[in-house]
DNA sequence: TCTTATGCATAAGAAAATTATGTATACTTG
DNA sequence: CAAGTATACATAATTTTCTTATGCATAAGA
């Protein structure tokens, strides 16, 4: 997420919520579809998406299958079912975290 | 930012965006105004907050006034006029960085 | 042939938190 | 009156999560 610098910490969330909308994913293919979904405003590092990806496959939560796509090897990722759970709930959370900065940004919403 | 280990980075904008509601604030009436805002969702603890303080007000971006209240002392802090185009562009920023989360999280908002 | 696109990966460093600790005063409660 | 809680600031060590840089490899386009 290189060009706003902002909120990190978003990054497995949003990669577990594409998955829960598109069964197989591979990494090349989630940064180009953040970046189009985004028109442009989150690019995802390979820095930060790779090691992100292994987390999420160390943590249990992805299953991996490798194919050879002309010449070239795309790794899928895909939820498992423990995956498919944090994906809800790590998406719940994230919108409660917006709710939450919304207030604070927009104080005519009122307290509470 | 305890409670939701979410979205580092967001922390010096609050800040900011508080500090231009309210002219003067310090440390410890900043933590208690976040918590009541986000009904306790967000808590802001001490070694995050006054590290972002102080690099606030290196950049120029804040002004302090020490006061001694009850025998305690009280650190306010304020906008400098730089720190007041900060505030409005760092607002905008935070706020365009939610309404692309928002497309990522909720798809059926469409593409771009 | 050289650049861009596709595709994965890791290492070094920076940024921004968490957690733990320290100091100090005031208030409350048993 | 002792102990705990609240108020108030501060910093250090560590962890998390990025950015930036680098490396390898194939394919397509100029």
């Amino acid at each position: 997420m290189s060009s706003s610098k902002l909120l990190k910490g978003s990054l497995a969330t949003i990669v577990l919520k594409l998955l829960e909308e598109q069964e197989k994913m591979y990494g090349y293919e989630i940064t180009q579809r953040v970046k189009a979904i985004t028109a442009g405003e989150f690019k995802i590092t390979e820095g930060a998406l790779y090691p992100t990806l292994h987390k999420l496959e160390a943590e249990g939560l992805l299953t991996t299958e490798t194919q050879r796509v002309d010449g070239r090897v795309r790794k899928y990722y895909m939820l498992t079912k423990e995956g498919n759970a944090a994906a809800v709930s790590k998406v719940a959370e994230l919108e409660e975290f917006i709710l939450s900065l919304q207030k604070l940004l927009n104080p005519k919403l009122g307290l509470g």
